[in-house]
DNA sequence: CTGAAAGCGCTTACAG
DNA sequence: CTGAAAGCGCTTACAG
């Protein structure tokens, strides 16, 4: 016996209301919704009617439980705040939206443990794949996806040992190769800010350091790690501190534009002169980069495009095609050499 | 007969899984899960301890078919690379997060067309609730979620005709006191600068008319709208056009931070001083307003509270309590005054 | 405190 | 081209 509705309590439409509204069975009405041409033409089109009529739409629920096909991708980044990530987001929907597939997205504050749990609720929808920031991922994470059968894709960063599918490019070689342009201009006493210190700036760091160990400039104390986020703010302040600590240091790589633009503005307050007193150089090449005063030398990332990328890898294994060849794409990266240095 | 698993596909654990290695029925398994007072300690941590073993993970899709709640919420923003949403999200999540409901984020692309299919698609999975920026919305939009008992709040804005839930602040109020700050400060020929031109813009334009109006300074001619979107760059090119058109103008109000942070630049680039040549105001006060040079006046706007807040009246609709006695909260705003006027 | 029965709204095979 | 049967994995009543 059917379960009695509640008193009054609204009720959505079903196949069962299209298909007897039609006169039809209800797999003839999913048909029609689903896999069009193996009903005729005559009888979609009075079933199209009926479902516009009653503002039939479909239970994704149902059809989860009893296809295996959720058409969900749950998609974890670091941050909603960064605009890296927005514009990666944008690259996954341009990719993800035409093809019907719903994206759930984790917000992970840069905690792993938080991915953890976010990705553990997120299993509770069955998604078809997912798309993780970063390959730092615990192992048991990765593995227990690998047991589910979901398919995974990694972005921003590449993976030296080749263990999982990224696309991404070489956050270490952009360190180096922004550094090894401030070498070029003869500066030689260069800083490194960092702020957040995830994997990725830690990754530029990397890339800094060779640089300078090569060419036989670094030194240690020229780094400065903060683990607060990356903010205006923070970077005016690391420029006040590098100032006092360290006043013959003639040029700055910032792990990014937020700290870098907090630099000029610090410069600005302070009348140093860039880049003839302190040469200055960001990371992301956000829109206020190329606005700033001077322009800021920054290394552009394409971030929609790894959006776009991984999404479409990701596809092709959702979609149970042949597994990828080329298992790291790499998308590369651009020097934006501005004014600032 | 149970349907033939796939050769060698995985399959995660289900709560019969759970209950068979414990040796008890599904159903209390699913108790020890949600309702764990309903079975003795005992067994509730016999049960646990299995669950964690498998990593059994509840299937959402089936609770939300037998249930009828499925603990998502849809949230439809305009677009995610406004930090104004980013903030009102975070204030979302805080509240609803810990309460065990998923969200999903529909970017409409400030298109109301695109809201409306995207509602549809959000209705397939049956959101407990729904929050919507602004009250723009189509009246059959509204009524089919009416119709659907799906309780709805609107963000951002009020209704003057208290037809919908609103949590938000005058945009026009912000607007005309902007306005009258920049009146009261001694400037006549004020400009705005009105970008996208969204409904929240035409609002604080609204304002904006008013005050001149009640001063006798009002000119159309000095109402400079643009439907592309807010971008620093096209505060620089508004700036030039309006020093080309009416050199005399004295003020100009952004409707946004990012119009006035390139009004600011195209200031600098063109030796104009601010205020003494022209007075800037924007919206939002962005982090970037308080580092410019000037600083920069703006109106500080409470997203993350009204995220919140529109978040938690939504809570106590969907967890069926009274209906609210207030149903437009207003949470108000604050000039910033600083340099830059 | 525990369980047997029924069913949420769909789609997947299998027939015709 | 169309349909009857079965079942996806849970929870809701109802019993005991």
């Amino acid at each position: 016996m059917p379960r009695k509705a509640k008193q009054g309590m609204p009720r959505a439409a079903t196949l069962h209301d299209v298909a007897a509204k039609v006169g039809v069975s209800a797999i003839t009405v999913s048909r029609a919704l689903n896999s069009p041409d193996l009903v005729s033409k005559n009888l979609r089109e009075q079933i199209l009617a009926i479902v516009d009529e009653l503002g039939y739409v479909p239970n994704r629920s149902a059809r989860t439980l009893v296809s295996s096909r959720s058409y969900t991708v749950a998609v974890l980044i670091p941050s909603l705040s960064n605009t890296v990530f927005i514009d990666t987001l944008a690259g996954i929907s341009e990719v993800l939206d035409p093809r019907g597939y719903q994206i759930l997205i984790g917000n992970t504050a840069y905690d792993d443990e938080k991915e953890e749990r976010l990705l553990r609720t997120h299993l509770s929808h069955k998604p078809d794949g997912v798309l993780l920031t970063g390959i730092r991922q615990r192992p048991q994470t990765l593995a227990h996806l690998a047991k589910l059968g979901i398919p995974a894709v990694h972005m921003m960063e590449l993976d030296p040992t080749d263990a999982c599918l990224c696309v991404g490019f070489s956050q270490e070689a952009a360190g180096r190769q922004i550094t090894e342009h401030l070498l070029a201009r003869g500066y030689r006493r260069i800083a490194f800010f960092g702020a957040r210190l995830d994997p990725r700036v830690m990754q530029r760091l990397d890339g800094y350091r060779k640089a300078l160990q090569a060419a036989g400039c670094h030194a240690a104390e020229l780094e400065y790690l903060n683990p607060r986020p990356s903010k205006i703010g923070l970077g005016v302040e690391m420029l006040d501190t590098l100032r006092r600590e360290h006043p013959d240091c003639d040029a700055v790589f910032c792990c990014n534009d937020d700290l870098a633009l907090g630099v000029l503005t610090g410069c600005q307050r302070t009348g140093i002169a860039v880049p003839a007193q302190l040469a200055v150089a960001g990371f992301n090449d956000l829109e206020g980069a190329a606005w700033a005063t001077p322009a800021l030398t920054s290394v552009r990332t394409p971030r929609y495009r790894v959006g776009f990328e991984a999404a479409t890898l990701l596809l092709q294994l959702m979609e149970g095609e042949a597994t990828p060849a080329l298992r790291q794409l790499d998308l590369g990266f651009e020097l934006q050499l501005r004014g600032s240095s």
